[in-house]
RNA sequence: GCGCCUGUAGCUCAGCUGGAUAGAGUGUCGCCCUCCGAAGGCGAAGGUCACAGGUUCGAAUCCUGUCAGGCGCGCCA
């Protein structure tokens, strides 16, 4: 059910009717043309540039053109009136059945109202998080996860077949560093004295005396203190000797292999339940590590054979010299083949792959799994890496493959209006969990996806939580609840009304007659459209302003019987304009339902 | 120096892929409600859509250039 797709079918077959007849020559394109709600509901309940587009072809004035068409389309059982305005605009008012056909059909299908098909089950897959795993996330992360997860519902709700995954990088120098962050905690356990994580001194010797004199000791977090724990329990002391001085550390051979794996197996396992916390669940986890002993060899050897991998010299970037820049031959991907500015590097000096050959050996497994349609959700940090990741999905694919990589804006963590002050070093740096924990998971969602990801965002954690209307979060939320509340108060008032489903079915609707209802039902009757524009454009955050819109039209509506109790939605005394009403309010209650559902957050039948 | 993103009301942001008089919240000002159907209602003021050109019936939206801010720029992921 979609009322604008339905009048869209009216005014394609009003058109092929005037060219049946001669008014309008053959081979019109009409995909541009579009039937939607006027900015101005004075203007009626529709508008059409059809006159407008078509009058060129046509070879007819936009406004003569407009007549015909307005004229023809009055035919239509859906179309009370056409009416030809401004430059060609056609402004149509639809016959109030087809009104109650878009209510009826809310109330039959449920929260399956303005499910699609447009995505005619194409198989998309949306990467997202793909944090290291290396800690825990933290609010930065959320954001990515949470556009990805609504993208994903998004895409799922319009029909697409939806793979939800995350890339995990559990190769790699990052997860060197993790392993030698774990075995630094697992001395500690043996000694806590001689490997003090504090004691920078030993720490710096330590390093030395493993013929790693430069490395840093990373990933400094309490979190790795139960992994050591966990890996002592395990393999007890057997990874470090016993001297005369206390504990050693091992030759770094023998105990870094088992542990970057022990680490990372238990970073997962981590983030996995993070993700649990704010509901999400990836259908999907591909390991680095696998990719590059399965893909990478075959498509870099692919590549080579089409002569897009070369040996050559780069040039330095202009203006920004690095100091220590000198002329070095590597081994390039013919990127600019492709529309990067440069070719790129996939081998790093000691001949293992760089992160990017890997990322174009997953990118390409994708492809080859049948995702041809791939959207990657970035930190805006990562904008860099686009172009040359289009290029190299480009390219492995042979073209049959597209990439869209949306890039996520900072999320600045604030209260009272003030910005945080978060450290790493000091520790206080908020987790994603902690977050949660704060202010629950479902607002966290929800006021993440109320702004575009590609603008930074505040999120203040007393703001978030305050019950008033600049507060979206909560304005949806309590239009919800308020269908809810209104349906108990029927209960109470006039306990012998039926309200079933059914009798909500059967209310007559020719009752809603009223400015506020009218707009609510016309809102309603947009969901459906709104979903689609939403889906094409890969923008969730759609969804979040038009569930605004609806719950202020929602209690907009509910305050006319403040002013006027014959407008209140109960009346003891006329069970008729009861029923259609409440008929009315399930309706949106619904719709609001099945926007949420899409974000993954609940809707909830009283607030707290 | 180059690439990507951003620039809309005092503030925070929408703007349906090119449509009609650019919207909402907040703040300011004025009225109402002071209610119990829970956390408010009505109205006013507030704009050179960063700037300058261009494309066309029509531009906040598309193209070019300029300015300002953010991110990034050869073996980190």
């Amino acid at each position: 059910m979609n009322l604008f797709r339905d009048v869209k079918a009216d005014l394609d077959r009003t058109v092929e009717t005037l060219i049946a007849e001669g008014v309008l020559p053959e081979g019109l394109d009409l995909s541009r043309v579009t039937v939607e709600p006027p900015r101005d509901a004075s203007h009626g309940d529709m508008a059409t540039n059809a006159a407008m587009l078509l009058s060129k072809p046509a070879g007819m004035k936009p406004r003569d053109l407009a007549e015909k068409l307005a004229e023809a389309l009055t035919g239509h059982d859906r179309i009370a009136t056409a009416e030809v305005a401004g430059p060609g605009f056609i402004n149509l008012r639809l016959a109030a059945t087809a009104w109650h056909d878009v209510l009826r059909a809310i109330l039959d299908l449920g929260t399956a109202y303005g499910d699609s098909d447009i995505g005619a089950r194409r198989k998309v897959n949306v990467e997202y998080v793909s944090a290291n795993p290396t800690g825990p996330l933290h609010i930065g992360h959320a954001r990515g996860a949470v556009v990805g997860d609504a993208l994903s519902g998004l895409l799922l709700k319009a029909g697409y077949d939806v793979c939800k995954e995350y890339w995990v990088n559990d190769a790699g120098s990052q997860i060197d560093s993790l392993g030698w962050a774990v075995y630094w905690r697992y001395l500690e356990i043996l000694d806590p004295k001689k490997f003090a994580i504090t004691d920078e001194a030993a720490i710096k010797s330590f390093m030395a005396a493993m013929g790693a004199p430069d490395r840093e000791l990373e990933y400094r977090g309490e979190y790795l203190i139960p992994v050591a724990q966990a890996l002592f329990e395990e393999k007890g002391d057997a990874l470090a000797v016993k001297g005369a001085d206390g504990f050693e550390g091992k030759p770094v051979d023998e105990w870094l292999p088992p542990i970057r794996l022990f680490a990372v197996d238990k970073m997962l396992d981590l983030i996995k339940d993070d993700l649990k916390v704010l509901g999400i669940d990836q259908d999907v986890f591909t390991s680095e590590r696998w990719i590059i002993e399965t893909h990478v060899d075959r498509i870099v050897a692919w590549l080579k054979d089409r002569d897009l991998i070369y040996r050559g010299i780069l040039e330095p970037p202009k203006g920004q010299k690095p100091d220590d820049w000198e002329p070095r031959e590597q081994t390039l991907f013919r990127a600019t083949q492709f529309g990067d500015d440069v070719d790129r590097p996939l081998q790093k000096s000691d001949g293992s792959w760089t992160y990017f050959a890997s990322d174009i050996a997953y990118h390409w497994n994708k492809h080859e799994r049948g995702y041809d349609r791939q959207i990657n959700i970035w930190g805006a940090d990562h904008g860099g890496y686009v172009k040359r990741m289009q290029a190299a999905v480009t390219a492995a694919s042979e073209g049959k493959a597209a990439l869209t990589v949306k890039l996520c804006q900072m999320v600045r963590l604030m209260d009272k209006g003030e910005p945080m002050k978060m450290s790493k070093r000091a520790g206080n740096f908020v987790t994603l969990r902690d977050l949660v924990d704060a202010v629950g998971k479902d607002v966290v969602r929800f006021y993440l996806l109320t702004r575009k990801p590609d603008a930074p965002l505040d999120f203040d954690l007393t703001a978030v939580k305050e019950q008033s209307r600049d507060n979206m979060v909560f304005y949806v939320h309590y239009a919800h609840a308020r269908g809810h509340s209104v349906f108990r108060m029927a209960g109470e008032q006039v306990p012998d009304l039926d309200v079933s489903d059914a009798a909500l079915a059967a209310a007559d609707l020719n009752l809603l007659s009223e400015e506020s209802e009218q707009a609510v039902l016309r809102l309603l009757s947009e969901w459906p459209r709104v979903i689609e524009a939403a889906a094409e454009a890969e923008e969730p955050h759609r969804i979040a302003y038009y569930l605004y819109d609806l719950a202020s039209a929602f209690h907009g509506w509910w305050s006319k019987g403040k002013e006027d109790t014959a407008l209140r939605f109960i009346q003891a005394d006329d069970p008729a304009v009861t029923l259609a009403r409440l008929a009315l309010v399930k309706a949106v209650r619904i719709v609001i339902a099945s926007g949420l559902a899409v974000f993954g957050v609940e809707p909830v039948e009283e607030l707290t």
